[in-house]
RNA sequence: GGCGACGUGGCGAAGUGGGAACGCUGAGGUCUGCAAAACCUCCAUGAGUCGGUUCGAUUCCGACCGUCGCCUCCA
């Protein structure tokens, strides 16, 4: 792939651009995480799988990739947490950093290359601020600094909106101009992390953060900025305005932006109307919730249920069937190169590319990869098997594809660690299968899936697998 | 009030100005001792509603209805 053949949508111009490169051909991506108050939700999960696979994409496609996702770890839920617990507002941002952590990694996509914290990042933030105050687009007031929107021309630009339109919502005695916004927050009684600054103690304000980090991560005028759709406005629309008028210069490219996870509406840790990203983890392996995220396009609502995650485990499902039936066909192959089947998975690693390069486009990649499956079952199904070359190399084409989309786990042999108790149902079954005990058999398969595992009779024997 | 997204078969979900992918479910069949898996066949003359542009629209334009998001913390 190359760079005009990818496309993404671009927030900015509402329209698909060619993928950005850096002067050196790189790509980096910012990509905005979650405050840390408490365990994530599996809505916060969305971004994290979103870039992860993106990034893994952009490799694949010949690209070097930096990722940079922060941390939030100082703001007014964080303080309030911290009290309601009892416990240092800086060590309940470590803890649930620390668990955010464990949870995303429980998907099994890697980590993002670097991962700031905003507690690390105060220097860069107070410097930022100051620069700013140098020029004109902010001021000091009553211990807090606010940004003067009015004196940056391409305010609203991101989210679609004009100064005039918007309602006034947040006044603040201090600020001159309603949709001012904090860069320094004063600190305020019972707050217990803060910073000296310049203006007086205190910590940063919520936009700040991210302008600072991805200056320090990543520079000015980088590829891609991420993150959640309702972070357009005022988030991302203040970074730019942060950004550009301290660095006098374009913040970021191209703004990718992801649609909401649904529980009966915007699934949101504000409105308690969350599942954790753990619990789903507990109910389902990570290849199903991946497999969840990755049917539906990333700018699409995708609402949160059983019955979903339940068609995505069949989904899954099917791809492992096929992975098993291929390596079972592996150990007795034919002799014959079928043309058919390799013009199959050529046409589908061609669409699964294209499908990918548009948007980032996972459903037509799933269609693509099914399409794919639906040919090797085909071709494995009868007794004239495909040489083990083939086979072989229609394994690889296989798994790349699946390790692409973080679904690498379907691609994993089955493991041979099959508990003794249900190995030694297994082996009985086998004596009364040669002895035709068929009522003994249904016995056993019985039991055997009682323990918690499957046995299916091929040519080849049985296969014994986790149900 | 302002801005924006979306409405496709029983369910989920793509692409596309001219044959409506793919997955799940369902029906019939093949294989199997029986299952399971897999394979074969079938399942939207119609894409929220109503208009318009066009030789032709699900795809473009407009109106209306409906769902949702942002405008306050938020992935």
């Amino acid at each position: 792939m190359t760079p005009s053949d990818i496309r993404l949508h671009n927030t900015l111009s509402r329209s698909k651009e060619p993928l950005p490169t850096g002067p050196d051909g790189t790509v980096r991506m910012y990509v905005c995480g979650p405050t840390v108050y408490g365990p994530i939700h599996v809505g916060n999960a969305r971004p994290f799988v979103l870039f992860s696979l993106l990034k893994r994409f952009l490799q694949h496609s010949g690209y070097r990739v930096v990722l940079a996702s922060n941390l939030t770890d100082v703001n007014d839920k964080i303080y309030a947490a911290a009290a309601r617990e009892g416990v240092p507002s800086a060590e309940l941002a470590e803890r649930y950093g620390r668990e955010y952590v464990a949870d995303t990694d429980r998907l099994g996509l890697g980590r993002p290359d670097v991962e700031p914290r905003v507690t690390d990042a105060i220097p860069e933030i107070v410097d930022m601020i100051a620069r700013l105050v140098d020029r004109g687009l902010a001021y000091a007031a009553g211990g807090d600094v606010y940004f003067r929107v009015r004196e940056f021309p391409g305010y609203g630009a991101l989210s679609g909106r004009r100064l005039e339109e918007m309602l006034d919502t947040d006044p603040g005695p201090a600020k001159e101009h309603h949709l001012d916004f904090a860069l320094w927050k004063g600190r305020k009684d019972g707050e217990d992390t803060f910073w000296d600054s310049p203006w007086g103690p205190g910590r940063p304000g919520w936009h700040i953060e991210c302008s600072a980090m991805a200056h320090a991560a990543l520079g000015t005028d980088f590829e891609i900025h991420g993150g959640g759709i309702d972070l357009v406005f005022p988030h991302h629309e203040n970074e730019i305005a942060q950004s550009e008028g301290a660095d006098g210069c374009r913040m970021a490219k191209l703004w990718v932006h992801n649609e909401m996870l649904e529980l009966g509406g915007k699934m949101s840790k504000s409105d308690g109307n969350i599942v954790l990203l753990r619990d789903a983890l507990a109910e389902w392996p990570a290849e199903v919730l991946v497999m969840f995220f990755l049917r539906s396009h990333y700018r699409s609502k995708l609402p949160y249920g059983h019955d979903a995650l339940a068609e995505s485990a069949r989904a899954a499902e099917r791809i492992r069937n096929t992975v098993r039936g291929l390596d079972r066909a592996l150990a007795a192959p034919g002799d014959q190169l079928r043309p058919a089947l390799a013009r199959s998975v050529a046409e589908a690693r061609a669409k699964f590319a294209e499908a990918l390069a548009d948007d980032f486009n996972t459903p037509g990649a799933l269609a693509a990869l099914f399409e794919a499956v639906a040919a090797v079952n085909a071709a494995v199904d009868g007794a004239d098997r495909p040489s083990e070359g083939q086979l072989q190399s229609v394994r690889t084409e296989l798994a790349t594809m699946l390790d692409l989309l973080g679904l690498g786990a379907l691609a994993a042999p089955p493991g041979d660690d099959v508990p003794a108790d249900v190995a030694a149902l297994v082996e009985a079954r086998a004596a009364a299968r040669a002895a035709r005990d068929f009522a003994e058999s249904d016995r056993l398969r019985d039991a055997i899936r009682d323990l918690g595992y499957e046995v299916r009779d091929t040519p080849d024997g049985q296969q014994v697998g986790p149900r």
